[in-house]
DNA sequence: AAGCTTCTGCCTCCGAGACA
DNA sequence: TGTCTCGGAGGCAGAAGCTT
């Protein structure tokens, strides 16, 4: 059994114990290219992004170094990349790859069959952006009480950058229906979760349930 | 349960070739 | 020329599979 199926096994044995519905949107891996990037050829057409396309750069930037960059590849036409870095310097082996928008409602995400594909050939998962949608605003300043909460400009975003929770590194709170211009009122959550040892699961799922149950006001032990 | 072999993935060193 | 890319060989350690 693959690495992918186990983690999707756990979170939806998570879901059906709990009552509440958490996707994984987003999966990073970081990896040694070594002997494995044959295997990712075989996939499909991997098209070098240019490196002036800032808006792909940009996003990627983001979550990397700038200068640890040295280049991105994309598969075929799909939310797949990956980014060569040179931090390993002068074997240039690191990459990170990188699969989002597997959540979502205004295109089709990945074929799940690539996604196994690859994660069979790398053989771990690094993080995860786990999230959960809502048909309600977030109860933000309820939030705020627990955490501090940042609010992006004058947006309707919002983020937690510290938890205090081992391997819950961040929160995200958008709303998702202007974002993708959807019809209704739809919130989303996301957690980005941090896997050390993707063969020794214990994810806090709990933890970001409980952060979840505070924005929609149903946490039972709330006395403030 | 212990011993054995094979498999697998990992690392390091080496080196050629592309690119600007 | 410096930076970047990537495959091969050899060695090592842990995982996995098989037998007794």
């Amino acid at each position: 059994m693959n690495v992918l199926k186990e983690l999707e096994n756990y979170i939806n044995e998570f879901n059906k114990n709990n009552q509440i519905e958490f996707s994984i949107d987003t999966i990073r891996i970081d990896f040694k290219k070594q002997y494995k990037l044959s295997k990712l050829e075989e996939l499909g057409v991997w098209k070098k992004i240019d490196k002036k396309d800032k808006r792909i750069m940009d996003k990627l930037k983001r979550r990397l170094v700038a200068d640890e960059v040295t280049s991105a590849y994309q598969l075929e036409n799909y939310n797949i990349y990956f980014y060569n870095s040179n931090k390993d310097k002068p074997k240039y082996r690191i990459a990170t790859m990188v699969i989002f928008g597997l959540k979502q409602y205004h295109k089709e995400p990945v074929p799940h069959q690539i996604v196994s594909n690859i994660i069979s050939i790398l053989k771990n998962i690094s993080n995860i952006d786990l999230c959960f949608d809502m048909k309600i605003k977030p109860n933000i300043e309820r939030l705020s009480k627990y955490f501090d909460l940042q609010r992006y400009k004058l947006e309707d975003t919002y983020y937690i950058n510290n938890t205090n929770i081992l391997m819950l590194d961040k929160i995200t709170i958008y709303n998702k229906a202007i974002k993708n211009n959807l019809e209704g009122i739809l919130w989303r959550v996301e957690a980005l979760i941090s896997i050390p040892n993707i063969k020794y699961l214990a994810l806090p799922l709990f933890e970001f349930k409980e952060i979840i149950d505070i924005s929609k006001g149903t946490l039972e032990d709330d006395i403030k």
